[in-house]
DNA sequence: AAAACGGGGCC
DNA sequence: GGCCCAGTTTT
């Protein structure tokens, strides 16, 4: 037990570091990332679960290892596939970024995986918390790992209210946690920081009795931990109307990429028409996607409320019956049973199921 | 500095 | 219905 100097007063400390990772050891759970110091699986491990809770991003990493190997299996596959495979788990940028940082790494960093917080940060999609992560945990730098855990972990610690989505509390959580930690193991203290986190110091009902920071921990002894941490932003969400065209004939089905600065780069989904409130049957009828094809009827299937974080996408499903597929810049001819193929975004997996498709 | 970016689980 | 999850990039 000693003495640390926290925010120019003198805490006391029962060797913060040693005791996390102490708890770590006993308590750390068994995940696959957790096996080897492979800097390529640490990677991927870290990506896939930014905002993402380990038990849904867990069979994402066993199918991507067991898929690209190596980061240069990863370099060479298709994006398509890359982002097929990360259907389902959201926030499809990663996997775009990702797909780009690995070519980084062959290209500008001759195959060889970076070593260092400051050539780890140069890579797409990694910023200041994978950076420190996969440093610390695959090469012992002493870094400092801030995510959504340690931001509570700390705020409660210190009972600091500084809100965390703040440039003010960034730094300060920072600077609290590049105190605590220490050139022995920080690999094992960043993840023992988190893994209190998720298990012991979690947002709703914390289990203070069995954690090892209590005694020394301000948010507990002043009974403010449940105020802890302090957000500043309120979410706002935008309410959009998706209509999608169900165009198939013969096993044949027209879909189509989305490629705009918008929710789902990447993916593929119906044809659609967005409108900025619900569209009416008899819109829908003259509108030019349907006058300008070979339309024998239009058949109301489904309506699905697809709910985000920052949005709220009201969905209408029509089936089309075509007299015939005409030649189209816009929309691709698949066979229908090929749709496994392509990454769809969740709303449209979820029509495709419910209509029996 | 703020907004955008998915999907799912928990209360 | 609101909050949050091993955050980063773009505006």
């Amino acid at each position: 037990m000693f003495f640390i100097k926290i925010r120019n007063t003198f805490v006391w400390n029962m060797n913060f570091s040693k005791e996390i990772k102490g708890w770590f050891a006993r308590h750390k759970r068994d995940l696959p990332w957790r096996t080897q110091n492979d800097p390529y699986q640490i990677w991927l491990s870290e990506i896939i679960l930014q905002q993402t809770r380990v038990a849904q991003g867990l069979p994402y990493f066993l199918k991507y290892i067991e898929k690209y190997p190596t980061i240069k299996d990863f370099a060479n596959a298709d994006l398509d596939e890359v982002l097929r495979i990360w259907q389902g788990l959201g926030y499809y940028s990663r996997a775009r970024n990702m797909h780009f940082a690995a070519q980084q790494i062959m290209n500008e960093f001759g195959g060889e995986f970076p070593r260092t917080y400051k050539e780890l940060i140069q890579l797409k999609g990694v910023g200041a918390y994978t950076a420190a992560a996969i440093a610390s945990i695959a090469y012992d730098e002493k870094v400092a790992v801030v995510d959504g855990n340690v931001y509570r972990v700390l705020s409660r610690y210190f009972n600091d209210a500084t809100p965390i989505d703040s440039s003010e509390g960034v730094k300060l959580f920072q600077k609290l946690a590049n105190e605590l930690i220490e050139k022995e193991n920080p690999g094992d203290h960043n993840q023992a920081l988190m893994e209190i986190g998720a298990l012991v110091c979690t947002p709703k009902n914390p289990d203070c009795e069995n954690c090892p920071l209590s005694s020394s921990c301000e948010g507990f002894n002043k009974n403010t931990f449940s105020n802890l941490p302090v957000k500043s932003k309120k979410v706002k969400v935008s309410e959009r109307y998706f209509t999608f065209l169900h165009f198939e004939c013969k096993g044949k089905i027209w879909i189509q990429k989305r490629e705009a600065k918008d929710i789902w780069n990447g993916l593929f989904q119906l044809p659609m028409i967005e409108t900025d409130q619900k569209m009416n049957f008899q819109d829908l009828k003259k509108h030019e996607i349907i006058e300008s094809n070979n339309v024998k009827s239009i058949e109301y299937r489904t309506s699905l409320v697809h709910k985000l974080t920052h949005q709220k996408i009201f969905a209408d499903f029509y089936f089309v019956e075509l007299g015939n597929f005409k030649e189209n810049n816009t929309y691709q001819l698949i066979d229908k049973i090929d749709l496994d193929n392509y990454a769809l975004p969740k709303l449209i997996v979820n029509y495709l199921e419910v209509s029996n498709c």
